[in-house]
DNA sequence: CTCAGTCGTTAAAACGTTTCAACATCGAGG
DNA sequence: CCTCGATGTTGAAACGTTTTAACGACTGAG
């Protein structure tokens, strides 16, 4: 089944040592021409193709970086990736893209897997805390979406503490002062920050602290949304919040779906603030109001990162963004 | 920095030989549980990565399959990929996912880097059918998505004659008779597809082909998708389609947000059917009726059909799945 | 007391590249 | 005519595993 055809039959084929082929390969500019031209045939008509494992081996590079992301379903990340991708194609780099589902199993999985490969580096946005140290074992790692806690990889970030804190003033300011902020679970740092920062609002608004409840979720995707939204419902519309923070877009959909069925308007019943910023939060039932994060650049900045991780003179650095608010319907002022 | 502490560092670190690391690595129970302990610790204590280039090298196998999708952003293909994920984790195998982004050039790079990884199998929804011959080298390839033109691989795919064909048989008796079909470039098969199903749709019901007109479109992103709306919206309303049926829900996603923008009212206005059924859909500013896709067992057979795909009888199967319309208030009849 | 059979371990040979030092060949400069 | 440097090419030694056949030490049966 496989011919596995190797550089030594190439050689042979074309008359010529395999470290000549080798160096086809590799140096074309220091073979002649004619001999050059000869193995490229030779190559061609054997169908030869390198062994990238038997390179690497003796080599000791990949040409490979990867990322692991924390929820590949969510468009955030698929955009943050895009990023990645482009500059790591410009640095002649490939990327593999692997999927933890924000499970940390699966993600020490992974994080092993790839380190078994060697590849050149790994982006990751972590499940926990955990998995970043594990991680820094000889492979340049660089934490995407969250800030390194000790100083030990790079990151590039966003301040999701003033996302937070932008979000919920905006809705401060909009006259809500029953707030919900859904989101979890609180081991995600993201949602801890973001829940943070949301404090912070009420602090600087001069609220007391019992003004936001949190509606903790298992999770960050569509299905959870929905069902914080039927306990939001649930709750007696005296003390049920008039506006929700959701710590990120997914949530916000299904929440907005959730309001929908059960006949509450948006935002006339509830204000609905979500984040990310994705393409469909603008395509929504109800066009979401978000905080918005540089995604692209958030992974071109993470890929030069981790390339710059193995110059000589490198010094873990730690970018972080501003994050902004695009206002749409699901906040709109009540009339 | 990279202490690169091996197989053999190991064994004198544990006295024993080589070979019997590399035992208790592959084949735990050949070798006595004192010794086992031993060497365990031994891995722990230096912190030993087995190598996997070298393991590759030697050993021919590599516990990685990778699937090559034509859009990461599309949820579409995320959820095939979760379903590919899940099956491949059962089987003991990794999946790295590369994004083509429907682009042959990159597809193209990236099955190469693939096959010169050697890994075990590859699961793409090529660009072009050139891609996939290309692809036949050696590995297994399975087509996801896709029929497989000549014989020579498996392939997993839904019915896309027949979704066009119920797409269009329910707006024609919702009453519309002049319809638009939105997508592109033709190149792509499934576009080809659906755009034939629709047709069948129309000679079914007796009616010309001039009731549908084809609106291009570049691509099958969001993007695209709000261009089509510019183009329908400038057409006089005297010859402007009464109902659109887009080639996927992210083109249909794009159409109603121009929809909206231009003060058009869905359906009243416009009736719109989209393809796939992703989770937004339902999420959308009006509830889209879609045709939805098996998307969790496509990816889920697909990843069978590969790891049965060196099994010493093997033949190229093809399934092909039934799509099913889901109809919402984007297409609810006039009234 | 011997012999066959287990069991656990090992030395050494792969696997298919890259790389390094050495080797021809040739033209030019002395 | 000899030497030197440049230019192309090559043989052989890695790289870090897995694997195979062989080994010695025991055990239990005869």
């Amino acid at each position: 089944m496989k011919p596995s055809v190797g550089i030594r039959d190439v050689a042979q084929h074309a008359g010529v040592s395999n470290a000549t082929v080798s160096n086809v390969l590799n140096r074309p500019d220091v073979v002649a021409p004619a001999t050059r031209q000869r193995v490229l045939a030779a190559i061609e008509e054997l169908g030869f193709v390198r062994n990238e494992s038997a390179r690497q081996l003796r080599a000791g590079r990949s040409r490979v970086i990867a990322y692991v992301v924390l929820d590949a379903a969510n468009p955030f990340f698929t955009d943050v990736a895009r990023g990645v991708e482009d500059a790591a194609r410009e640095a002649g780099f490939a990327l593999f893209l692997c999927n933890s589902a924000s499970d940390d199993t699966r993600e020490r999985e992974y994080l092993e897997l790839l380190h078994e490969q060697r590849v050149e580096g790994i982006l990751i946005t972590p499940v926990d805390g955990e998995a970043a140290r594990f991680a820094e074992r000889g492979t340049p790692v660089v934490l995407v979406d969250r800030e390194s806690v000790d100083g030990t990889h790079c990151s590039v970030a966003v301040d999701d503490v003033l996302g937070g804190e932008l979000a919920v003033t905006h809705l401060i300011e909009n006259g809500h002062t029953r707030i919900a902020m859904v989101g979890g679970p609180l081991s995600i740092q993201q949602v801890r920050d973001r829940y943070e920062g949301a404090m912070r609002a009420l602090a600087n608004a001069g609220l007391p602290k019992s003004a936001l409840t949190l509606l903790e979720t298992k999770g960050l995707q569509v299905a959870e949304g929905k069902g914080a939204g039927e306990r939001l419902v649930g709750l007696p519309s005296s003390r049920r919040p008039t506006a929700a923070f959701c710590a990120n877009d997914l949530l916000a959909l299904g929440l907005l779906q959730s309001m929908t069925q059960q006949g509450l308007k948006v935002p006339d019943d509830l204000a609905v603030v979500g984040y990310d910023d994705i393409d469909f939060a603008a395509a929504a039932a109800v066009p979401l109001t978000s905080v918005r994060q540089p995604r692209d650049q958030l992974g071109r900045t993470a890929a030069a990162l981790l390339l710059s991780e193995n110059e000589p003179d490198h010094e873990h650095r730690h970018v972080k963004f501003q994050p902004e608010l695009v206002v749409r319907a699901s906040s709109a002022v009540k009339r």
